[in-house]
DNA sequence: GTTGAGCGTT
């Protein structure tokens, strides 16, 4: 099973293959995602990290709050669009 | 060459 996991106040620089790098090591990643504006291509400064429910508590834990590229990382668990009340 | 609260894409 895998949990989907929002991580915000990202720097602009930040890729999803940067995401996956510093979420594995704290459990398993099952893929990664930095949204980009789509007409801008530019980064939203947000992403989203799909990884193994066993190890989610574990990697909120140790990444939220630490500091990633000079900012201070939000991770939390994700809420889809679709089950977001309209 | 920019910006800074928030929850994406098939």
């Amino acid at each position: 099973m895998v949990r989907t996991l929002y991580v915000g106040n990202l720097p602009w620089s930040t890729k999803a293959e940067d995401l996956q790098e510093v979420f594995s090591q704290y459990g398993e990643v099952i893929s990664s995602r930095v949204i980009t504006d789509r007409e801008t291509g530019r980064s939203r400064g947000f992403g989203f990290v799909e990884v193994a429910d066993q190890d989610a508590e574990q990697i909120i834990a140790a990444l939220n709050g630490t500091e990633m590229g000079g900012r201070v990382l939000t991770v939390n668990e994700a809420k889809a669009r679709e089950d977001r009340p309209s």
